[in-house]
DNA sequence: CTGAAAGCGCTAACAT
DNA sequence: ATGTTAGCGCTTTCAG
């Protein structure tokens, strides 16, 4: 209840609030005696600035929104984590909008942020085609960064990861191994994930056989598709399999214990993302790690560099940061046991990385 | 860029700004036909209220903080999509601080959050005991309800699964599946969950076997601890361990795998929560669920009490929702085949329920 | 270097 | 039913 304002501070430290404004915001010059009592009366008064009236008069909020398609997607978590983290470093508060993948839930979303007049937006869009207008619309108003997923040219900076080259990291490695009649099973859709990786792969896949880029198979990116996957290209009798993200690889392990497989040493199983659920499979599943920090930290800067942004309006970026390959039990060699799980003797032993297990739940 | 404020409105329908303010908030009744010229002219115009401006005004916000200790904590994103979209449904937006398990960095927080005006807060707390003064600090600004976790008795309305009930289900449940050698694997700590899941097994083991309720061991809710548990208990050969959250049976499976104990049916592993990752491990894991919606709903329902609240401080509420079992293959009896993998010929095949693979992963 | 004063856009008395 | 007026708490000219 108590609201201090700066008129308080002010009358308690006897001088006038436009001071104490100074004081605080560091505006300007101000004598430094007087800057001292102006700071110990509003640290003894419990002082906080009233972001409202600050946002009235200076058309900032200091907010920023973040609007994503699914909080539940396994892969989303972590990459909120690190930019409301980035932004609070900022002094910057993160309002949040779920969209539940539905772009008209998006629109609605993207306007009622800019209603509340965030500073600038940070937006996954849900769907590439149906999504743009309103980003489009949305970005013209403030600062908009894109992230993880595109949607379409021209429309605002973004950040996501490199896609073809976590798929050469994949398929170089299966090489590696000695793998040939690989498979990959991919999503459909425009979302520039989904055709990125496939594109990658149809590119690099030739160098293992000149068949595998024409062993594609196309769903979406849910476990269920994964299962469903795994039977389409049965037939050809791969020795891996190349999964355009984790949930997918999740499903395909599943149906090929089903079908008595033995992974990894009838048929390689890859992934990506390296959502967390990737290093509690069993066995552990080898992906493409996405560098989720510094996707926020770059997406974080593009941001700030907008808003500072004083000469004219920057040239659009679109950054794209290198992956890393997670090498776990589900590509290991033919016969050797997973490399990771020296003390497994069980045939499905899992195997783990350091950080896997560090992890809390609720309770 | 197009800035219109509500007295380009009133001048372009040719009344008062009041009126139009009337009009458009619907606070008191206005002649029928300026109504509708306002709304046109609106219309027409473009015009978004600024939040800032009716915030400093009229002391709301429309917003609420959402402060929780770690959204990568697997059993959170269900449960801040269920809360986000229950306060977007009432016209509130949401501010999200993730706190990264440091009591510290919560009381930042929350200053913070109340300094940008909140209307109320919804609070997870880090620490029982070291998130109790933030909290209460917070609570006597604004209405606060406390999800999940406990943080003490009489600091705020409450909001969290009867953990009790929920351990209940689970000891029937291998009660009549004849298992008798049972073990908790828990966690230590202040935490509220933990505390009364311990409790409910020590009160109920009893009826499967005398010994079980004192074959407990205590450590964190992480999958590490998880696989270190299970070594502590080997020794009483157990036929089936009880885990208070689903990361420690996630590591339990890991180990007992490892360990070449076959699961179900040497062994019977249960968890808590249901968290994604559940359904999906080798063999699906059975769990208790929490009714996510509802609390989520039940919370947003005492934030609107609060914040309605005329007559006088309603009465502290601490709110219990019933969870439900979920069986599912890691305590099927010991000669069947798991019950929910009809098709599934080899030994570690997953089961499913029909929810567990609609997740997408991000792109 | 500091104070006085003018609003930012809106709502809520208070008038009419 | 509508208009007039006074601020909400803050930043920012403009004077001194």
């Amino acid at each position: 209840m108590a609201d201090v304002t700066l008129r308080d501070v002010a009358l308690a430290s006897g001088c006038s609030v436009a001071t104490v404004s100074r004081v605080l915001a560091g505006t300007r010059p101000v004598g430094s005696e007087t800057a001292e009592r102006v700071r110990a009366a509003a640290e003894r008064l419990g002082y906080r600035p009233n972001h409202a009236a600050r946002a009235l008069r200076s058309k900032a909020t200091g907010t920023v929104g973040l609007v994503l398609p699914q909080i539940t997607n396994p892969f989303y978590p972590a990459l909120v984590r690190e930019l409301t983290h980035a932004l609070h470093a900022d002094g910057r508060a993160v309002l949040l909008a779920d969209c539940d993948d539905d772009p008209a839930a998006e629109a609605e979303h993207l306007a009622d942020l800019l209603g509340r007049q965030v500073d600038a937006l940070l937006v996954i869009p849900a769907d590439a085609r149906r999504s743009r207008e309103a980003v489009a619309l949305a970005a013209a108003r403030v600062p908009l960064v894109l992230m993880d997923r595109g949607c379409g040219p021209g429309i605002a900076d973004s950040v996501a990861v490199d896609n073809a080259a976590g798929m050469a990291l994949v398929l170089d490695h299966l090489a590696a191994a000695g793998r040939r009649r690989v498979c990959f099973l991919g999503a459909a859709g425009t979302a520039s994930a989904a055709a990125e990786r496939r594109s990658a792969y149809e590119a690099g896949a030739g160098a293992l056989d000149p068949q595998a880029p024409g062993r594609i198979v196309l769903g979406d990116f849910s476990v269920e598709w994964g299962r469903a996957a795994v039977d389409a290209v049965w037939h050809h009798r791969p020795d891996a399999v190349v999964c355009a993200n984790d949930l997918i690889a999740a499903g395909a392990l599943q149906r090929l214990h089903e079908l008595g497989a033995r992974v990894p040493h009838d048929i390689a199983v890859t992934g990506f993302d390296d959502i967390p659920l990737a290093g509690l499979a069993a066995p552990g599943l080898t992906t493409v790690r996405q560098p989720v920090a510094e996707l926020a930290a770059e997406a974080a800067r593009l941001l700030d560099r907008r808003l500072a942004g004083e000469g004219g309006t920057p040239a659009q970026r679109a950054i794209r940061l290198a992956p890393e390959l997670v090498v776990r039990g589900s590509s290991a060699p033919r016969h050797a046991a997973a490399p990771d799980a020296p003390e497994a003797p069980a045939p499905l032993a899992n195997s783990r990385t350091s950080q896997d297990s560090k992890e809390e739940a609720a309770e």
